[in-house]
RNA sequence: CGGGGCGUAGCGCAGUCUGGUAGCGCACUUGACUGGGGGUCAAGUGGUCGCAGGUUCAAAUCCUGCCGUCCCGACCA
């Protein structure tokens, strides 16, 4: 293809608004336009790498047994009444009515649709287990849309729902799905980590996240140094702390004036921050609930969320729900003599001697310990906490460290939530019905293009992996409108190639090397020819395969040969 | 939704504080030179200064409201 022809607006400047590489690279390069917070046109160039992520989950995805289908984008109130989530989804689903005043949602995910289609479709156990899956653009209107197409509004994602009858089969297929998202990542050259992490909205057990580790990345994935513990922070958990220590202090009242904050009270007292626990206070919905955190600790907000009585979603008491529940202002709240229910968080419940808040402002206990000076009910000890890196993993096995993620895909076991809902049944051997068990898998296609941009790149632009690429070869022809010979061998050679299988983009503009050098830099495609004068003079054109790799001067017939072997 | 920033030519910005002829760089057009890493010179094209009100003899500039957009926090592929 002629550069000349194709729509390819690199730009030297880099956009104010663009702040993460990837994001500044795609506008750069010419992949992306913005038309409005969180919609992106895809420009030519983009768009062939969108393409060939596509092929890759599709290829793959087949591979795995799934069957293709396309459910549409818009999709009727009433299914998403049965399930509850047209209350329940907020404004996130982008609703409308038709011209027969109907309410109409853009489907921001599809287990209503599918659930739908099943339960008029399937009956049988035998046509379980079944998956299917479809490649297709999805509309959330997110609170924040950032990071260019790394968090758009509308975006494409490959979303699959699987059927099972019995709990083997469900889980020999959300296995395969596992399998099936690393082998596409791995085709993608992507350095991953499959993590446990919280369901969120969609509802059900457990899922798995898929990030793609980057530094820009939204998501704290945790890991463990030894053995294959990976979690999301939101769900990680650390190996259980040791069995409290024995009480060595008696408790007693030290006047703290002024001192509000962990940092403040251990100063002041000179001990470590570990033997300070704090107070946080949720509201419940009886009231507040205080949560003893240990002082270097932080609270996690999805944890919290599941504390039993706690407001939905959490919400932290102010100030004066505060003063009225332990009659201290924030600041100078603990467990001791508490009225309000008490959580505990384990590693707070194994400190001994500890200080915390007297529930009178200015004052603080100090040599506290749980059973002697107050009662501590198992039932109140609650992991509530982030971990926090350096924390022993679970198991025994090493200890946690910490890296950023993007989470490229999700794969979620629904159980029988939505079949449920929806009263989708099969017969089963003896003919009773029974309630298929499901799982979705999503992969974020669009903001996969970002996630390898992110990880493949240098200073000079973006780094294709081969599979990715949206060209082949890049034949970068050097005066080419004015040197008949230049024209020649570029054309001649374009066109060998393309015979050969290999999509081509002959730089054939009438623009100086320097611009031409600069701009294939950017694009990045893998494989490079460069076509001048002077090296035809010597019958050669000069040849680069690989990112990394040298130069090489070959004749074209050779060079041609050399790529076109390549390909096979 | 809470907090902050920014809206001036296609892009990046100055001018706004202190009201008085709308500017610079890049891009684009034409010509000449140049021709292996974003080249040089010359001549051009292009702007209701986000929108609406207000103050003023006079508003890009001051005031009010609205809109858009970006960044930071709670949600998600």
């Amino acid at each position: 293809m002629r550069q000349s022809q194709l729509l390819i607006p690199t730009i030297k400047e880099v956009p104010a608004d663009a702040d993460i590489v990837s994001h500044r690279l795609m506008l750069r390069a010419g992949l992306i336009r913005q038309v409005a917070s969180g919609l992106y046109t895809w420009l030519p160039l983009g768009l062939r790498v969108v393409r060939k992520i596509e092929a890759i989950i599709r290829e793959e995805m087949d591979r795995s047994g799934a069957q293709e289908l396309s459910m549409p984008v818009v999709q009727p109130a009433e299914l998403w009444r049965e399930t509850g989530r047209w209350e329940k989804m907020g404004p996130e689903l982008a609703r409308f009515q038709d011209r027969h005043e109907r309410d109409f949602c853009l489907g921001p995910t599809h287990e209503e649709i599918i659930t739908d289609l099943f339960r008029r479709e399937v009956h049988s156990y035998r046509q379980l287990p079944c998956n299917f899956y479809q490649i297709q653009t999805k509309f959330r209107d997110e609170v924040r849309p950032r990071f260019g197409v790394m968090r758009a509004r509308e975006f494409v994602m490959k979303d699959a729902y699987s059927f099972a009858a019995d709990q083997a089969s469900f889980d020999a297929t959300y296995r395969e799905m596992h399998r099936c998202y690393s082998r596409i990542l791995m085709r993608m050259q992507l350095d991953f980590r499959a993590v446990e992490a919280d369901t969120g909205n969609i509802g059900g057990a457990n899922s798995h996240e898929f990030h793609v580790l980057a530094d820009s990345g939204e998501d704290t994935i945790v890991h463990a140094t030894e053995g294959d513990y990976a979690a999301n922070l939101e769900r990680a958990v650390s190996a259980p702390p040791p069995p409290c220590g024995a009480a060595t202090e008696t408790m007693r009242e030290v006047a703290t004036p002024g001192v509000t904050t962990i940092a403040q009270v251990a100063a002041l007292l000179d001990a470590p921050v570990t033997q300070c626990l704090k107070a946080l206070v949720i509201r419940g919905k009886k009231g507040p609930i205080v949560i003893m955190l240990r002082g270097d600790h932080e609270l996690n907000l999805i944890k919290a969320q599941k504390i039993p009585g706690a407001q939905q979603p959490l919400e932290f008491a102010d100030a004066a729900e505060i003063l009225a529940a332990t009659g201290a202002n924030p600041g100078s709240i603990g467990p001791v003599g508490l009225q309000a229910p008490l959580i505990v968080d384990p590693q707070a419940a194994a400190t001994a001697d500890f200080i915390c808040g007297a529930n009178r402002d200015g004052h603080h206990y100090r040599g506290v310990n749980w059973g002697r000076d107050l009662p501590l009910a198992d039932s109140q000890v609650l992991d509530v906490r982030n971990v926090a890196p350096g924390d022993p993993a679970p198991g025994g096995q090493g200890e946690l460290r910490f890296l950023k993620g993007i989470e490229a895909g999700h794969i979620f076991q629904l159980g029988r939530t939505y079949s449920e809902a929806m009263q989708a049944k099969v017969l089963d051997r003896d003919g009773k019905p029974v309630t298929p068990i499901m799982g979705c898998y999503g992969m974020g296609v669009t903001r996969l293009v970002a996630a390898v941009i992110e990880q493949h790149h240098n200073a000079g632009g973006i780094l294709w992996p081969d599979p990715l690429a949206p060209f082949d070869i890049h034949i970068l022809a050097l005066n080419y409108g004015k040197s008949s010979i230049v024209r020649e061998a570029a054309d001649n050679l374009a066109a060998q190639l393309e015979a050969g299988g290999l999509a081509t983009l002959l730089d054939d503009r009438a623009e100086r090397p320097g611009v031409k050098f600069a701009d294939a830099d950017l694009i990045g495609l893998p494989r490079r020819i460069v076509i001048g004068d002077r090296g035809l003079r010597e019958g050669r054109v000069e040849c680069r395969i690989g990112h990394g790799a040298e130069m090489e001067a070959l004749a074209p017939n050779e060079a041609a040969a050399r790529l076109t072997d390549l390909q096979r």
